[in-house]
RNA sequence: GGAGGGGUACCCAAGCGGUCAACGGGAGCAGACUGUAAAUCUGCCGGCUUACGCCUUCGUAGGUUCGAAUCCUACCCCCUCCA
């Protein structure tokens, strides 16, 4: 209940965002945005920010992205791993520097954790360490996951009691931050914080109407990305050598598949409906999340109301268009 | 025309007299999600049912049997080989 009190406060430009699972038109409707309002775009998507992943990832075109200002786009190399922490503080970078220039930030994309961390928090965890996560995949492989389930047990009981004794991801971070800080991931998770908290956020989702006519167009645009070059892009980057399928940039929707198709494991055909049925995957997640997440209350209570809306899509009537 | 092989739930695929609504896998649906998240994991998955349970399924039609997806007969379709 702030009452004004904070004179910077009448002075700050809102936060505006648009998300939605893939292939519903952010982009779109993002330009159309831009035509209205003078925004600037921070991209809010864990793939968009390898470099050399463009067909794949239906990234903005260059033209595009010279007429409006787009953040947080081929940040790193497929060698490297992004991860929800450097989102943050380079989303949090990107917004300050474009309300500086007296304009309005739009974040656009589908990421959903890396949504939340931003409009929620991040704990004050510690980021991943490449040489303690080898040491517990060793052990995982000696003993099995269960096995390291039952010792986060007895170092963190609440946190595995919410971790299954299957989900060798969480289990390796969980045991990570327990090794790393000698405090417990559940204890630090409490400490969560806002990084949003106080600005105006005025955010919009789109929501297919239709599944099948969301998983026909998912279709439609991988077939489409196939004949823009995506296996050439994905051959490219295997041929640099230094990339693997555990790499994340390569774990990524339809680089994945692709990349069993190059290294002879299925057909072409094959891989390709793989890729389409893991889009179609990725776009019901998504759409779990939004309908999780629809309460307002994963924002700031005093910020602008959130029209995330389930059913249709929703109309950008309130900046005029 | 002859010789083999095969037809199982949305798809692939095991089963080969009872313990089978039928192993697995895929797809689909629902859910979880705090530094890998386009990742990782969970549940459901013939129909009806909150559930106990009931009903209809294993190409089709008959038959054998207390009992069949599993055995027999005929027919239909598919594949391979010989003609």
């Amino acid at each position: 209940m702030t009452t004004g009190s904070d004179p910077a406060a009448s002075l700050q430009l809102p936060v505006y965002l648009l998300t939605g699972p893939t292939g519903t038109g952010k982009s779109d409707w993002a330009i159309r945005l831009a035509q209205a309002a003078p925004i600037e775009i921070v991209s809010v998507d864990s793939a968009l920010v390898y470099r050399g992943l463009d067909i794949g990832t239906a990234k903005p075109a260059r033209g595009l992205r010279e007429q409006i200002p787009h953040h947080l786009i081929d940040l790193c190399d497929p060698a490297e791993s992004y991860s929800a922490g450097r989102f943050v503080a380079d989303a949090l970078t990107a917004i300050a520097a474009v309300h500086a220039r007296g304009r309005v930030p739009l974040l656009v994309g589908g990421t959903m954790l890396y949504l939340r961390a931003l409009l929620k928090g991040l704990a004050p965890l510690p980021q991943a360490s490449a040489q303690l996560r080898r040491e517990l995949d060793a052990r995982a492989a000696r003993v099995g996951w269960p096995a390291l389930h039952a010792e986060l047990a007895r170092r963190d009981p609440a946190a595995a009691a919410r971790i299954n004794p299957n989900d060798r991801q969480r289990i390796q971070r969980a045991l990570e931050v327990c090794e790393v800080t000698g405090r417990r991931l559940s204890e630090l998770q409490r400490e969560t914080t806002s990084p949003l908290a106080g600005l105006p956020l005025q955010a919009w989702a789109l929501a297919p109407r239709s599944r099948p006519v969301l998983h026909q167009r998912l279709a439609d645009r991988f077939h489409a990305m196939m004949a823009a070059g995506f296996l050439e892009e994905v051959r490219a980057l295997r041929e640099r050598g230094d990339l693997t399928p555990r790499h994340s940039s390569m774990r990524a929707v339809g680089y994945r598949q692709l990349w069993t198709y190059l290294e002879g494991e299925c057909g072409l055909g094959e891989a390709v409906e793989r890729g389409i049925a893991a889009t179609r995957q990725l776009a019901k997640r998504q759409l779990t999340w939004m309908r999780a997440e629809t309460a307002p209350q994963c924002l700031d209570p005093e910020v602008d109301e959130l029209s995330w809306n389930r059913d249709r899509r929703h109309e950008l009537r309130q900046l005029g268009l």
